[in-house]
DNA sequence: AGCCAGGGCGCTC
DNA sequence: GAGCGCCATGGC
């Protein structure tokens, strides 16, 4: 399986938020009273819970192919799955996607992680290991909103309140993207960006186009000729470009665009 | 000090 | 339905 784990497992996705990661252990995280580990050996990803992991990491997907069919006829996209190489979508837990993406609002990535972090450690019960589980969206619902606060979460504390007695409170086992986006339009703290992040990384839903300040430079520069697109737009083109694979495109696209110009950055 | 960070909300018009 | 200020917090 072709694979970049340090990429994926780092790559603004769920797992970044939620996963420990040690230079000597490997990735590890409590689930179920137990500890999922996940490093590579060999240049396999080698877990004591392979099915769990073979999921996240959405084994069954073939990246050769998806690549180079997203990257037909494109030379942007080419050097994005070049440069990027092994980088894979990931699909976690939905309430779990939906609690880091609705603390990624005008947020960092460092700042995110941080906040779920402590989060996981106040809420979440240790398992036998002392490691903290993802707190579930009934145990955040019964949570004190000063408490939340505490976890530097801003103003976000309300929003993920309000949705996690959404997410307890409903059947959430959608079957389509579109019956999973309008329940996610209706909670608090998502919108139209954050609902496609969720759809994507936390439903599966691999044509989900998630659209930031990023993927609109992005858009605008490489297929709009430097002219604003309107959003309607953009889904459109990512549509006829990729189609059922847009959600791999924008990450590749994402994470190229991004890193092009935090080098430009550096380099002023 | 001021701006930005994988936005959303509530208010205008 | 598009445009705007505001929202907490941390890093630079």
């Amino acid at each position: 399986m072709l694979l970049d784990l340090d990429l994926t497992m780092r790559s603004g996705q769920t797992p970044h938020f939620v996963w420990h990661h040690s230079a000597e252990e490997g990735y590890s995280r409590a689930l179920n009273g137990k500890t999922v580990t996940l490093s590579l050996s060999k240049e396999k990803p080698e877990s004591n819970n392979e099915k769990f992991c073979n999921e996240m990491l959405r084994s069954e997907d073939d990246l050769e192919k998806i690549c180079s069919r997203i990257s037909e006829n494109d030379v942007f996209m080419r050097k994005a799955v070049s440069d990027f190489r092994g980088l894979r979508i990931t699909k976690s837990d939905a309430w779990e996607t939906a609690f880091c993406f609705i603390t990624s609002a005008n947020n960092s990535i460092p700042n995110i992680r941080n906040s779920v972090q402590k989060s996981m450690a106040a809420f979440g019960e240790k398992n036998s290991e002392g490691l903290h589980e993802f707190p579930s969206a009934e145990t955040i619902s019964r949570v004190p909103e000063t408490e939340l606060r505490k976890c530097s979460l801003g103003f976000r504390a309300k929003y993920l309140l309000k949705t996690a007695s959404m997410f307890c409170g409903n059947d959430t086992d959608f079957r389509s993207k579109e019956e999973a986006k309008e329940f996610l339009l209706s909670c608090p703290g998502i919108g139209e960006k954050v609902a496609e992040c969720v759809c994507l990384f936390g439903y599966g839903f691999t044509d989900s186009f998630p659209v930031d300040v990023w993927m609109q430079r992005a858009m605008k520069v490489v297929y709009f000729e430097e002219k604003e697109p309107k959003l309607k737009e953009i889904y459109a083109k990512a549509d006829e470009l990729w189609g059922p694979l847009k959600g791999y495109a924008q990450q590749y696209l994402f994470y190229e665009f991004m890193s092009n110009k935090r080098r430009e950055h550096a380099n002023k």
